[in-house]
DNA sequence: GTGCATATAATCGTATACAAAATGCAATAT
DNA sequence: ATATTGCATTTTGTATACGATTATATGCAC
């Protein structure tokens, strides 16, 4: 096992995702160089390399002179990220899902189960272990580009999903919803899973839609 | 027309993507910060930050310590980046081609008049033209993200389209399908055309895989 | 000669320092 | 009172300098 060097640029990069993510650091709010650095006790230029590598997955907003801030969060924007996952995630499924093992279906339904017991804690856990279950599905895709905007597609939109977590208690159903959609992979009914694939990202997508509706965004 | 200050990062990101698209740089090269530094006038912070933004673009490869590199160029990125691109590219022409107006179909038009004023140029200006096509048909998506995510991948596959140009000779019949693809659009048929659409990126993608196989890649 | 350990050089990563640009505010003019 | 100009402050952009990591070469034991 050798050891692994992580740059400190990574390290912040890893950081500020996670306060975006989070919700710590709020949609819009603006992202001070100077302040980041002191905060984490490294020079500027690491913070400026990360702000770039978060702007590229789409956290971030960097207008040059002028600053960067947290992404915020418009109601078009949902749309548009939404239907690009549906498109993506549809596509990967496509391609992995004839070559799923029986482990990766397992360990998909170990997924399914730890978030059954997570429901309720409301801490970000679950939009976690969500991610993890959309990934094994995909993962015999063979489609490292698809997958890796996916991948951006997805934690840009995991905010979202705790805000739907937090405000409704919608999880149930979803949790159904990844069941069902199990089942049809692990039969390898390509067509009925993308379809039913595409519902759910889509529906998730309405639900969001809605709460953001309500609460005045 | 208010004056644009441009940072030097961003003068090299442009320089360095010329570059790597018009293939001066070479898929695999090394990009060696303090050497490019130098022949740039620059020190090296705006070269590295350059290399993130094009690492980004999927033009360049960054592994820390170990140096930036060109991306390779293989069979299987073909198709994945072709087959990425057919996807997008047919989204945003269902969600634009509605909403083109007659200005932005002339313009597509004269810009089918300029390509076959330039056969036989062998610069990079069909590939520029080329591209600028393309980009007219969506510019009325109304959905940014998509959109740059196609640009990056429409730019990263103008090194392919180059070396099509350069190989074979086979724009004349790329310059029909773009009179009827414009025809399509024209004439709002939008399946038809996204359709059309799919199966002139697809058909050039088998090309240029032929061409790769051919030519020992 | 082969394999390993150490030394050396090349390259990258990051801190610091300085330059350029944008912002906010106050003084002035209209 | 409003708009405009100029200055001071803040923040970003970039050059330079230093430290860390990796790759390469050298020497030694076997």
């Amino acid at each position: 096992m050798a050891i692994v060097h992580k740059t400190r640029t990574q390290l912040v990069v890893e950081v500020l995702r996670n306060k975006i993510l989070s919700g710590e650091i709020a949609a819009g709010e603006s992202l001070r160089q100077a302040a980041l650095a002191e905060e984490l006790n490294v020079s500027r230029i690491p913070v400026r390399e990360a702000l770039l590598q978060l702007e590229a997955e789409g956290l971030v907003n960097f207008e040059p002179h002028k600053g960067a801030t947290a992404t915020e969060l418009s109601a078009d924007q949902v749309d548009e990220i939404f239907e690009l996952r549906a498109l993506l995630e549809c596509e990967l499924l496509k391609y992995s899902i004839n070559d799923l093992t029986d482990e990766d279906i397992a360990e998909a339904e170990a997924l399914i189960q730890q978030m059954e017991e997570a429901t309720g804690h409301l801490d970000n856990a679950q939009g976690e272990l969500n991610y993890r279950f959309h990934n094994i599905l995909y993962c015999r895709a063979n489609r490292p580009h698809t997958a890796e905007l996916a991948d951006a597609l997805i934690k840009n939109s995991l905010r979202y999903v705790r805000m739907h977590l937090l405000l409704a208690g919608g999880e149930s159903t979803a949790q159904d919803e990844h069941k069902e959609l199990l089942r049809l992979c692990a039969e390898k009914q390509s067509e009925q899973a993308q379809a039913y694939l595409r519902e759910h990202i889509i529906s998730a997508k309405d639900d969001i839609k809605q709460l953001l509706r309500d609460n005045d965004l």
